[in-house]
RNA sequence: CGCGGGAUAGAGCAGUCCGGCAGCUCGUUGGGCUCAUAACCCAAAGGUCGGUGGUUCAAAUCCACCUCCCGCAACCA
């Protein structure tokens, strides 16, 4: 029987300036929800990349007095290395300045204008000439240059158009029909009634004042709009448009891009449109995720300044771990909404719950077996199971069916908070169970509770594979366990009596929060 | 009247659809335990639910008005 597959992508990523915590969020959650249906058994693909061309671009490296590519190719390395800390497993990493995808996007435009999608029309704006940018009348402060304040002329220029409104009740149609389509559904109203009911105009899709981009095939004096270079790039990554497009049929439709809330407008009409101009299947479902705040503001690229926090994932990961930053950006922010990051509150998260509540269990746990049994899984001697024991299994039963059941709406922070009731309701049995009087006087009762000790961390680090890279794979090791599978994790009791589990040490050292807060603001 | 989100304990949040003892995590305080990383478990303190008015036996929840914060408002990405 053939794999189900399973697509998903991030945004890809605007090389202006070095990635932020905040673009480690949606990738980290991409990966997460990644790992999680290959652990489920799908055939995944995990897409993600950079977006290369535009004005900013070209700036920004002129700026540095850097070559565009040297400036580019720097950049990405320093993204490629920052997705390797953070143990990012995507499968592939696309550039829009790949020749592939080029030449792909100049077959999809000419394509569009065959169809007669795509006309040629007459560009009107503010155009700013330091800045070489167009404006529109609503993005002009007190009628000047809303960059550098200056004075802007009337110009306008032929320019490419895409006829998105013809699309309007389209776009409605599949919202009404697909509910799933965009998500949460508040972004849907946001779209009707910011964009869809006022009437959508038709996009400017070239740029003759832009000279930083793909050209177009038949007019090479212009360059295609980069959002239209850059939304293919789900496609082109596949394949689509070049001698081989495998893997787009494999793959393609999307089950999931998943983007920031600010562009979700791209890729819930534009993107749709431009699909459906070209009669490609539509994504199943386009995820608008909240923000990452610090103290109550976004961080940007552009503003890094006035927060004292220290947000760099450069620095946090070689000092805390991966482990740690994937965790606070998984279960702090709840999915779809914004969640506020603090320093103090990411240190506090690591000592309580990695340390104390996950790696503290393993280790007290794994010591009893050590002691009692001699790291040896006993077996569980169903007669004299408590009535204690068996509401112990079924909650980590509940728990595991709700992490799993979140993980199929992508919830991946209240996925992760019951993967934590497991752990959580652990350490309540042992305190409840006493392991150290059964030992004296028990040896029946003491076998089925570490056994269902035993157990339940296996069920709930298998589980917690997916979203912490490093340690979880180091527990499931010491069970014999390679490669977390649901089939480890089905049935409560799949765990083999007699499996000699290895001592493993500390899983996450407690840090003096005092001392970390001092030392990182003084880096 | 542009559109949307939000205001609940010191902090971060759930509960609002469908009215019924105001909850969770962290922090604080007290107690317990000894398998464990001063970890773990139990308990307590802490809130006029942004404001005013209304409906109701009963409002965080429903209705009206108001205040404050945040995002979006298209051809920047």
């Amino acid at each position: 029987m053939e794999k189900e597959k399973f697509y998903i992508t991030t945004p890809i990523f605007y090389p202006s300036n070095k990635l932020t915590l905040g673009n480690c969020y949606t990738t980290i959650i991409c990966d997460t929800i990644a790992r999680f249906n290959k652990m489920l058994g799908k055939d995944v693909f995990y897409l993600t990349g950079t977006d290369e061309h535009g004005q900013k671009i070209a700036k920004v490296a002129q700026d540095k007095g850097m070559e565009i590519k040297k400036y580019l190719d720097e950049n990405i390395l320093d993204t490629k290395e920052l997705w390797k800390m953070l143990h990012i497993d995507y499968d592939y990493f696309i550039r829009t300045t790949d020749e592939q995808h080029e030449k792909a996007i100049q077959k999809i435009f000419t394509e569009l204008y065959n169809r007669g999608y795509i006309y040629k029309g007459k560009y009107s704006g503010h155009y700013c000439t330091p800045c070489e940018s167009f404006w529109t009348e609503a993005q002009l402060v007190d009628g000047k240059c809303p960059d550098c304040g200056r004075d802007v002329v009337y110009q306008e220029e032929e320019a490419y158009f895409f006829k998105l409104s013809e699309f309007g009740d389209k776009l409605l149609k599949l919202y009404e029909d697909n509910p799933n389509f965009l998500q949460p559904t508040s972004r849907v109203n946001e779209m009707v009634n910011n964009f869809i009911k006022p009437g959508l105009q038709d996009l400017c899709v070239s740029r003759t004042t832009v000279s930083w981009g793909v050209p177009v095939e038949f007019d090479p004096k212009h360059t295609i709009y980069v959002w239209i270079d850059a939304l293919f790039n789900y496609v082109t990554a596949l394949g689509y448009g070049s001698n081989n497009d495998e893997l787009f049929k494999k793959y393609w439709p999307a089950d999931l891009h998943l983007v920031g809330k600010e562009i979700v407008r791209f890729h819930a009409i534009i993107w749709p449109a431009l699909l459906m101009a070209l009669d490609l299947p539509l994504p199943k479902q386009i995820f608008g995720h909240g923000w990452l705040l610090f103290g109550g503001q976004k961080l940007s690229k552009s503003k890094t300044a006035g927060t004292t926090e220290v947000i760099d994932p450069r620095i946090l990961i070689p000092r805390y771990g991966a482990d740690s930053v994937r965790y606070i950006l998984l279960r702090e922010i709840p999915f779809g909404s914004d969640g506020t990051y603090s320093t103090e509150n990411y240190l506090k998260h690591i000592n309580t719950d990695l340390c104390n509540d996950f790696g503290n269990l393993v280790n007290r746990t794994f010591a009893m077996l050590k002691k009692y049994f001699n790291g040896v899984v006993p077996t569980p001697n169903k007669q004299e199971e408590t009535q204690q024991d068996v509401d112990f299994i079924n909650t980590v039963e509940n728990a595991k069916t709700n992490a799993i059941n979140y993980m199929k709406t992508y919830d991946v922070s209240k996925s992760l908070t019951e993967i934590f009731t497991i752990f959580n309701k652990a350490n309540k049995y042992i305190e409840n169970s006493t392991p150290w009087e059964l030992a004296k006087s028990n040896q029946e009762e003491l076998k089925n509770v570490l056994y269902n000790l035993l157990e339940a961390i296996k069920i709930g680090t298998v589980l917690l594979a997916s979203f912490l890279t490093e340690q979880p794979s180091k527990v499931l090791n010491a069970y014999g366990i390679e490669k977390p599978s649901i089939e480890d994790i089905e049935k409560f009791g799949s765990l083999k009596s007699g499996t000699v589990i290895k001592e493993i040490g500390v899983l996450y050292p407690r840090l003096d929060i005092e001392k970390e807060l001092k030392e990182l603001s003084n880096l």
